[in-house]
DNA sequence: GCCGCCGTGTGACTGCAATCACATCGACTC
DNA sequence: GAGTCGATGTGATTGCAGTCACACGGCGGC
């Protein structure tokens, strides 16, 4: 099939081979053919905007393939990453839900695939099918379990290179790869970024990631990092 | 009616006067009966603790009357408080739905009134009763909500002046009433605990708390705070 | 009355990280 | 090769808030 962005491309649902894997589209026959009627497909390249932060939610985004950054911003323009969204989350969901402003922005940050689907069809998609809304549940049950690992990371961390350590941790956990050197992590942001996602900057990050290496935590080889010595990490988010 | 604790009790669900208020409970005849079937009421005296943080889910608890705070610990014993739960919330539901560890625990700092039920009754009631699943979503959105303001208050603001600014308002909007002397708060919490909420120290809401007052940007007279220049207050969150 | 407890108010000191400023390095354009 | 741009590395300085220490006042118990 040819498609853009070298993106592999799904247009129907009730043909997807990952479904079965994804905690919301998981659902009945029946339901995913009701899903596919209401939805639109669409493919964005790297750093579309899916919707912004105080805006009225206009729908939903299933992320089918590819990753997204959900931001909060502040008036002096200071930002921070929420979260890195995953293939199978659904975003803009509780907006749509509440019918208030989406709380956060969406961005994607690789070429992906969305579902969109309209916020007066969902509301009704999920009225008239219980296992959608239940997978919908379970979605939300999942948002807040990590915003609430967010607020502990942000609220309980005494110094940043524990919340770095935490950063980190998670990413272990998240999409490590077990290796003879340590974990290994592909580091797909910048120290900027890396900055906004734990609410430092920028300097703060490239220092104490020194501070990491020097300290035989970590090494860097290109966009890889290995972290040689996990539990002198779990030691600093622990004591 | 005779009850513990100075509380008005309500035992059944289906006679709750203040039912259509609430977001969860204001649902068909039918689902209340079934919900009236499956739960617990329970009276709870000040500083009961309902769940712990790491603890398997036994199943959820409806706040039908008085306050809870939601709490997160890290090991070296400092708090965090999330969130004040009102009347009318579901606590643990996240927790239920996934099967996973309370992520935060909850504890009544008034005598509460709650009805508890248990998780595979909680479970099998949201897949046989579609309104009772939608009102669980919206719970479950209101409470992502809640916990993207405290990310970003958490996270955004520059110092803790700033974040006791945002939380001074955010009692305005919530629970303010409207004098001539400026919006007036009940302040029921010690400056330990609001220096919880914040992520800060105790000593440093005290000194905060004296600055405002110099400032005259509030008035404190016993328990009651007096917000008498919310103009101020606002710029220091914006700017 | 006395005592103890808890919440509050303040001073002195210190350290971490934000800020500003500039150097380096690689990739890509022209 | 010169030039630009984004990402990274590093030094110097400063200020905010955490920590420790102690004083004061109200309130309940006895």
């Amino acid at each position: 099939m040819p498609s853009p962005y070298n993106l592999e491309v799904e247009y129907n649902c009730g043909e997807c081979r990952v479904r079965a894997e994804r905690l919301f589209c998981n659902m009945a026959t029946s339901t995913v053919t009701a899903l596919d009627s209401v939805k639109f497909t669409g493919l964005y390249p790297k750093g579309s905007l899916l919707f912004v932060e105080g805006e009225d939610p206009r729908g939903v985004f299933i992320l089918c393939s590819g990753r997204a950054k959900l931001t909060t911003s502040s008036t002096e323009g200071k930002t921070l990453i929420v979260k890195i969204a995953e293939p199978g989350e659904v975003l803009g969901a509780s907006a749509t839900i509440l019918g208030k402003p989406y709380e956060v922005s969406a961005e994607t940050i690789e070429p992906s695939q969305l579902n969109f689907i309209k916020r007066d069809d969902f509301l009704k998609f999920l009225g008239s099918h219980a296992d959608a809304c239940m997978h919908t549940a379970q979605q939300l049950s999942e948002k807040y379990h990590s915003a609430q690992r967010e607020i502990r990371s942000l609220g309980l961390s005494q110094t940043t290179s524990e919340k770095l350590a935490r950063l980190l941790l998670d990413w272990c956990d998240r999409t490590g790869e077990e290796t003879t050197r340590g974990m290994r992590l592909k580091v797909l942001l910048t120290h900027e970024e890396i900055a906004q996602m734990i609410g430092t900057t920028r300097e703060t990050v490239t220092r104490l990631l020194s501070d990491f290496k020097r300290k035989k935590i970590i090494d860097v080889k290109g966009s890889s990092m290995f972290v040689t010595n996990k539990p002198l990490l779990e030691h600093m988010v622990s004591v």
